[in-house]
DNA sequence: CCTAGTTAGTATGTCTCCATACAGTATGGC
DNA sequence: GCCATACTGTATGGAGACATACTAACTAGG
C-alpha cells in the first residue's frame, strides 16, 4: 500500500487532507489486523480499555470521551456485551442511563490487547522522535481548534 | 465540535488514531459546507480539479492519485458526467479504458471552487507555520510507510 | 403539580469508502 | 497465432460512522 504515491500531484487541499484520511485508515487497519484473532477491532478495544479504567460510566460518556456519536457507541456496547466482555447495570439515580463495566472476561482478553498494543506502537514509532510526535498531536489540535471554529462560524451564518 | 474534549484521557492508541480521524473528517466536513451549495463535496470536487490540471485521463490513474479505490473513482465521476462536468471519452489505443475531461461548465464551476478553497485554507493555517506544516506532512508519511511495512508484514506471516 | 425544555439511549436512513468478484480487453512469452 | 497473465472499469455487499428523529425520563419555572 503506498501512502505517498499521491501526494506529489494532487490537487492542493487534498495533499492534506488524503494523508490525514489515509494514515488515519492505515492506523485503524493496521490495529484491526492486530486484533482480528481476538474478534475485537479498534473502537471494540478502545471502549473496552477506557471502560476497563475509569470504572462505571454512561454511554453518553464513554461516547464522547471516544469521540464517538452516541449511536455508534451503543452498537459497540451491544456487541462487547453480547459476548460477556462488558455488561449494563441500570443507574439507581437516573432510569434513563445504562452504567457501562467491564467484566472478568473482559479484563482478561485486555490483557492481550495491551501487549499487542505496545509492540504495534514501538513499530509505528520507528523513526519518529518523541519530539516529533508530541508535536504533530499539538498541530493536530491547533488544526482542530480551527476546523471547530470554521465549522461552527458556518452554523451561525446559515 | 469539541474536536480537543477526548484526547486527554482516553486510552493510549486512540490518542493518536481519533485525533487523525477526527481531523480528517473535519477538515472533509468544513469542505463538504464550503461547497455545498454548489452540490459538490471534497472528493467531486478534487476530481475536477485533477482532471482541470492534467487533462484527459483514465479513472485509474484518477483513482491512484487520489487516493482512492478504482469503484469509488468509478462513482464519483457517474456524478460529475450525469451533471455534464466532466465527460468520458473512449481511448483510441485501448478500449477498456475512459479517458475523463473536464467540460467548459466544469471549468466555470471550478473556478468558484478555487476561490472558496483559497479562503478556507488561510482559515484553517491560522496559528501554523509554514514550517509546521511542513513537518506535520513528512510525519505522517513516514508514520504512513511504517504502517505500510506493519500491513505488509502481517500479510507474509500469514 | 405540570408543563416546557433537556438529556440518555435507540432506530433508521444515508454517506463514503473498501474488498471482492466479474467481464472485457491488452500484452508478452512461447 | 495462442495462451497465461495482468489490467480497466463495474457491480455488489459490507463496514463504520453520522444525522435525524423518536421514546422515555429527568429537571426547572411557573
Amino acid at each position: 500500500m503506498s501512502m505517498s504515491s499521491h501526494e506529489l500531484d494532487a490537487p492542493p487541499w487534498l495533499r492534506v487532507e488524503s494523508t490525514i484520511m489515509a494514515t488515519a485508515r492505515a492506523i485503524r487497519q493496521s490495529y484491526d489486523q492486530r486484533f482480528s484473532d481476538l474478534d475485537l477491532n479498534l473502537s471494540e478495544a478502545s471502549v473496552l480499555a477506557y471502560v476497563a479504567e475509569h470504572g462505571a460510566l454512561s454511554q453518553t460518556q464513554i461516547a464522547k470521551s471516544l469521540g464517538l456519536g452516541r449511536a455508534a457507541t451503543g452498537a459497540l456496547i451491544d456487541v462487547l456485551e453480547d459476548r460477556a466482555l462488558v455488561q449494563r447495570q441500570t443507574d439507581p439515580d437516573d432510569r434513563r442511563v445504562w452504567l457501562v463495566e467491564i467484566t472478568i472476561a473482559g479484563k482478561e482478553l485486555l490483557e492481550e490487547v495491551y501487549v499487542r498494543d505496545q509492540i504495534l506502537r514501538k513499530q509505528l514509532r520507528n523513526g519518529i522522535t518523541r519530539q516529533e510526535r508530541q508535536q504533530l498531536a499539538a498541530v493536530l489540535v491547533r488544526l482542530g481548534n480551527n476546523l471547530a471554529s470554521v465549522l461552527a462560524e458556518e452554523i451561525e451564518t446559515t
